[in-house]
DNA sequence: AAACGCGCCTGCGGGC
DNA sequence: TGCCCGCAGGCGCGTT
């Protein structure tokens, strides 16, 4: 489920009950998410101060003062949200963070998931890195070091389609499916074209419409399918704004093409053939 | 090394 | 009403 756009909108809204904060313990209620969970998350973190909350591409980072890092992703369904200490637990919320704040309030921080492909674990902050999760991750889609000779040094040497390179987190992390649609139509690329055919003006859109497709989501707080909520309660609203991701026969913003919906690798991809022709 | 599919899960909507 | 199928915002792993 959620892309960048939607951990970030989770990451700010979370960080500004958790930093500083102490945690007092975690529970979880399921062995598993998409892997075994570590049983010694739930005491190694007790008594611990959170200390900077961090995002690379869907992961949320969070740094305690025990020098250890909590990761955290979302999955396709995962779902953050801050509750009062001991309130009810509702279907698929199956981890607890509680914690206390500096003016004394208990909160919790709850991962709902219902299809759990989700994922906690921790790991030592120096070597982070390191971790299986972490350790093969490309430069974030928000970074500033994304530029052009780091991009077309990865993509002269491949020839899978831009659509599925764009899902590829080892090259750029943080996009998703509803995003690269979208990015690809900004940039008029079809995403059918091999990556190592892109042109330098191609590529160059390619990073700009990056930048202006996940700031704008991010500043809408992300985007509503079907669940997402951001942990505040509302809906994301950059879906109004989506210019072609599940907008197949419908007509395009910009031209009269219609909308097209293409399946590339198993997933739904959506373009205008007329502004996406190359 | 790179490029595919598979499988992990639950739930929903459409067709019959 | 119910069953079956396909599909959904992700991604590591095993196989080619």
């Amino acid at each position: 489920m959620p892309e960048l756009p939607e951990v970030e909108t989770s990451k700010r809204y979370i960080e500004q009950f958790l930093l500083n904060a102490k945690i007092l313990n975690i529970q979880s209620y399921v062995c598993k998410l998409r892997w075994e969970i570590n049983p010694y998350i739930k005491k190694i973190f007790n008594n611990t101060t959170i200390l900077k909350i961090d995002r690379l591409g869907k992961y949320i980072l969070i740094n305690t003062s025990n020098k250890n890092t909590l990761i955290l992703h979302l999955g396709m369904s995962g779902y953050l949200s801050i509750n009062d200490e001991n309130s009810k637990r509702i279907k698929h919320d199956h981890i607890i963070l509680n914690f206390v704040r500096a003016n004394g309030e208990r909160k919790s921080l709850i991962l709902n998931d219902q299809r759990r492909f989700g994922h906690i674990d921790f790991y030592c902050t120096f070597s982070l890195k390191k971790h299986f999760l972490i350790k093969n991750l490309g430069i974030d889609g928000l970074s500033k070091s994304l530029k052009y000779n780091l991009i077309k040094k990865k993509f002269s040497m491949k020839t899978t389609l831009i659509k599925n390179a764009m899902l590829d987190q080892k090259i750029i992390c943080g996009i998703g499916n509803i995003y690269a649609s979208e990015i690809l139509f900004y940039s008029k690329i079809n995403p059918l074209k091999k990556v190592n055919s892109l042109s330098k003006n191609e590529i160059n859109a390619l990073l700009l419409n990056i930048k202006i497709v996940l700031s704008k989501a991010v500043l809408n707080g992300g985007t509503t399918i079907k669940d997402y909520k951001q942990p505040n309660g509302k809906v994301g609203y950059f879906k109004q704004k989506l210019k072609v991701y599940g907008r197949d026969k419908l007509k395009c913003f910009d031209c009269n093409g219609i909308i097209l919906k293409l399946n590339i690798n198993k997933r739904a991809t959506y373009i205008c053939p007329v502004c996406q022709k190359n």
